[in-house]
DNA sequence: CATTGAAATGTTATAATTTAACGTTTCCTT
DNA sequence: AAGGAAACGTTAAATTATAACATTTCAATG
């Protein structure tokens, strides 16, 4: 469990971001090694471009930007894509925004909540077992077995909070 | 604070569904009186519509009961409904199913989460404080502000969990 | 009661997001 | 090299949601 995360909480506005992208690459290369799933080059080229900030990003950006690279890319192409990274861990949708942002605890399985700041539109992705805890607390009152979740919070980050940062 | 709920949790498969149905209409009345908002014929029948499941139901839906009513309804014609039932508290869209949902607890302002069964498809709404202080306590760890929540579990209700109910 | 402005609804069109279906290519295994 | 599966290309369509503008309803005012 030595590994880095990329970012634990909103990335400072001058982090070298370049280091975030290296990182998320390296690790996808490791994952889909260990899980024996094919990392192919457009695969690799659209989590690069998932990565390309720490906001959620649609499929039709990235399909956009896929285009200019010159490769005649349709909507299948990024939807596939996309599919088999959320299926490998390394990017999650945001329901809430009908967008996909690039995981940055690849490995580790139990995601609790992203944290989305309505004004700079970064994410901070958190696994918080409070929040955890809650909702299997819930679930044990109703008896309910639980087997994904989704926890999204609007609001704003300390940067963006006010003068007193 | 002597309301009635209509249900807490996951409904019986043999409760008194019309009763409910009256209970989230009158209830819509008095909370759209009390905040000096029309709940008009059209808006108070999508409602209706809204409820007649305890299911999640997606707005093409709506807009095909609408039309079977004889009411000649377009796409807009239920947003704008939906938009409304959601601005007064009376409706939640459920963001991981892109689907609408009579609130059970149209009056309390902190809801925290729902549980959907992907068996039955039923959804029980919960207002627990232990996910909502996790969340909390999350937020506070990298200073965020929270203004929203969107807190959706999937899995299976007790009912559906197998033989032992 | 008539006027009038705002809110609600009707109507048409389109945008945005996602998936289905089928054909072709690539790649791994034998 | 042959075969089969996985990946990708391509076309079309389904699903979800909104923009824009016209018309109607409604409540308040004079
Ligand atoms: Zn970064
Ligand atoms: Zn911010
Ligand atoms: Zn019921
Ligand atoms: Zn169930």
């Amino acid at each position: 469990m030595a590994r880095k995360t990329i970012s634990t909480a909103f990335p400072s506005p001058r982090h070298d971001h370049a280091a975030c992208v290296d990182e998320a690459l390296a690790q996808a290369e490791r994952v889909c090694a260990e899980q024996g799933r094919r990392l192919t080059p457009l695969r690799r080229r659209v989590l690069e471009l998932v990565w390309q900030s720490h906001r959620p990003v649609t499929a039709y950006a990235l399909l956009e930007r896929l285009v200019q690279d010159g490769h005649r890319a349709q909507a299948p192409t990024v939807y596939r894509s996309l599919e088999f990274l959320m299926e490998s861990g390394l990017v999650h949708r945001v329901e809430s925004m009908n967008a996909y942002l690039g995981c940055n605890q690849p490995w580790h399985g139990h995601d609790v909540g992203i944290f989305i700041c309505r004004v700079c539109g970064d994410v901070a992705e958190l696994s918080d077992t409070a929040i955890s805890r809650g909702i299997e607390r819930g679930a044990d009152r109703i008896g309910f077995t639980v087997e994904s979740r989704v926890v999204e919070i609007s609001g704003t980050c300390r940067a963006c909070s006010g003068a007193c940062n």
